[in-house]
RNA sequence: GGGGCGGUAGCUCAAUUGGUUAGAGUACCGGACUGUCGAUCCGGUGGUUGCGGGUUCGAGUCCCGUCCGCCUCGCCA
């Protein structure tokens, strides 16, 4: 074999003269037959072209070259030289051609179902089915080679920083026991002791706490992690984790470490200097945005009129702030009144457009969402202004309403209200064009820090607790006492606790969370009891933690970065698809290998499990 | 589990209210061509319209079921 002796990205009029060897696939064929052949010849480095004179060549090479078509894979040995025709701006080498002495075809091709290129070939990209059955050739495309190499980096990046400060990369076993808390999990038989299985890990979270315990101080690991849950654009079962924990910190000292590496990776994945991140408790982005991880590059914000709207005519209003009332503000259940306005609304936001809305925040379990318009006199018009004429002054000055504007209101329980305004805020923001491009594409990186989650929630169908973060998220360090202290029975102070949990969020998508660990066996006991777990039953799920924080367990603490999706940022792109190697469709399938596959009645046999088949 | 969009030559797409032999570009095969760079020109091969049923004189088109892909709600401690 013809063994390259520089890549087809690399040659440039400084190479004039020299003889060299390049190996690669044919990414196109242009011929004139009888005389001349060019031919593109492809890398993951680049392209450089390569061209057959007739009048220099054996016939016999120059008809094999006229044989040659895309994604053959060829080696040649010629003489590199300025180009006789000119130069081609589009190729990085584009100032230079390589005139082919020898010729060898290591692979011939089949004829390709697709083209790897990113403009598909002169059209559309083939479909994502078919990409994904032949992606060791969706794969050759110079997008895909792009992202292959932004993940790498990341990795390098990631090492290098968590290396320098300390930590330790320590693998965690992938074969590991099943936790039925949180995500539905994938299971694997066990062939030694019958009727055992093992599950996939959800995230190598009680591991990385016994490493702590262990006296490792600080780990890292970029580890794959299994949900078996639907699938979402930026969502698979099978994802991949920065995953991180230190020993002797409280949340302070996490947040500056991660910050620090935030700051580090897009200094060096795109140059960007990360300004300070700004640090938001939950309360204030429920109240301000309705959602746990704003987005805010944008306003829009969301404002609680509840006041205001008891004092108006409208029924349905008093109805829903009827609810709860004695309940403290901001329980869940307590009825509230929420508006946005939306500047320039009246003219950007059709009716057919607020009547979706109306039904989008009726998916959400509101009963509909209120609408009126501030006309040009700077008055209330439509919907439901008639209603709203006692209270309009307070209105506008509380609301800073301006002619042109909308206002959209939804009453119900502050958890739906806030929930229903939330998602509404981000589908309102994205049909008035005020949503900017990403942060790969020149738009601004808007990092935020959000902190004081509730340590638990109530679950709507069950009614029981459940925690917000997972079991051993620690109180945040004021509230332990008044955890400790709180009675089971006690709902709203229960609801009031915050914990030391914190989430890194970049442009309304959340890249990173974490918390400070339980390491006082009184708080540890008090969760498990809020749960609904006997300590037989604690015992029984999280027996190996629950020993090994007994025997001097240092606090601790740590995070996990969400790995595609930081790839995701620096490509720009929303599917999450485009940064895995060999990634899953919706139902969990790779098409190119065709896994899940059957297996033999005998392979069964040998694990002790028996196929149940539709 | 629910909702939405899609599936027609290898690929990307078209095909009037249901109506003649399902077309085009590209790829592929053959031919011409010594400076192309999405090469060009000429000719040709290529189809169980995802699959199964139904309505109809007649179905790519309408109906029912099903499979697959994507988006989304639920779900994702």
């Amino acid at each position: 074999m013809l063994r390259r002796t520089h890549t087809c990205g690399e040659l440039r009029d400084a190479h004039v003269g020299q003889t060299v060897r390049l190996n690669g696939w044919v990414n196109a064929y242009r011929g004139h037959g009888t005389g001349l052949v060019f031919i593109d010849l492809r890398d993951r480095f680049g392209v450089t072209q390569v061209v057959f004179d007739g009048e220099a060549l054996p016939k016999d090479t120059l008809d094999t070259a006229d044989h040659l078509r895309n994604e053959d894979v060829v080696a040649v040995e010629g003489r590199v030289r300025v180009r006789a025709g000119g130069e081609n701006p589009k190729l990085a080498t584009g100032k230079i051609e390589v005139e082919v002495t020898t010729l060898e075809v290591l692979n011939k091709t089949a004829n390709p179902p697709f083209l790897p290129d990113d403009t598909g070939g002169g059209g559309k990209l083939a479909n994502e089915e078919l990409r994904l059955k032949h992606r060791y050739i969706d794969l050759r495309r110079p997008s895909m080679q792009h992202a292959i190499t932004t993940r790498h980096k990341v990795y390098q990046a990631t090492r290098r920083y968590f290396d320098e400060n300390g930590f330790l990369e320590i693998e965690t076993p992938i074969l590991y026991k099943s936790t039925p808390e949180g995500a539905r999990e994938f299971l694997v038989p066990s062939r030694n002791i019958p009727g055992n299985w093992y599950a996939l890990p959800q995230s190598p979270q009680l591991f990385k706490q016994i490493l702590m315990v262990a006296g490792c101080d600080r780990y890292m690991q970029i580890c794959r992690c299994f949900r078996d849950e639907d699938p979402r654009a930026d969502r698979q079962a099978e994802f991949t984790q920065i995953d991180l924990e230190m020993s002797f910190v409280r949340r302070e000292h996490v947040i500056e470490m991660m910050e620090g590496f935030v700051r580090r990776l897009w200094k060096e994945m795109t140059g960007y200097a990360v300004p300070p991140i700004p640090v938001m408790p939950y309360r204030e982005a429920m109240e301000r945005f309705g959602i746990d991880r704003p987005d805010t590059r944008y306003g829009l914000e969301i404002a609680d009129i509840s006041e205001i709207a008891a004092r108006s005519d409208a029924g349905f209003f008093k109805e829903a702030l009827a609810k709860g009332a004695d309940r403290p503000k901001f329980n869940s259940q307590r009825g509230v009144v929420k508006a946005l306005r939306v500047p320039g609304g009246a003219e950007k936001l059709t009716r057919k457009m607020t009547d979706g809305y109306n039904e989008f925040v009726r998916s959400f379990g509101a009963g509909g969402c209120a609408v009126v318009k501030v006309n040009a006199a700077g008055e209330l018009e439509t919907g439901i202004a008639k209603l709203l004429a006692p209270v309009k002054d307070d209105l506008k000055a509380a609301l800073g309403l301006t002619p042109g504007d909308t206002v959209l209101f939804v009453a119900d329980t502050y958890a739906v209200c806030t929930k229903a305004m939330g998602e509404l805020r981000q589908v309102v923001a994205r049909d008035t064009g005020v949503v900017p491009k990403p942060g790969s594409e020149g738009g601004p990186w808007n990092f935020l820090i959000v902190v004081d989650f509730p340590m638990f929630e109530k679950n709507k169908d069950t009614g029981k607790w459940v925690a917000m973060h997972h079991p051993f998220t620690a109180p945040r360090d004021d509230q332990a006492e008044a955890f400790v202290a709180a009675s089971v029975d006690d709902e709203n102070t229960i609801e009031s606790i915050v914990s030391a949990g914190y989430d890194i969020v970049l442009n309304g998508q959340e890249i990173a969370g974490g918390s400070v660990r339980i390491h006082d066996p009184r708080v540890q006991s008090k969760v498990f009891t809020l749960l609904g777990l006997t300590p037989e039953q604690a015992k029984e799920k999280f027996s190996f933690l629950l020993e090994a924080l007994q025997y001097g367990a240092p606090p601790h603490a740590g995070i996990a970065f969400g790995l595609d999706r930081l790839v995701m940022n620096f490509l720009g792109t929303s599917n999450i698809r485009d940064v895995i190697a060999f990634p899953k469709t919706q139902i969990g399938q790779d098409l190119m290998t065709g896994a899940p596959g059957p297996v033999t009645d005998e392979q069964l046999k040998d694990v002790h499990a028996r196929a149940i088949r539709p």
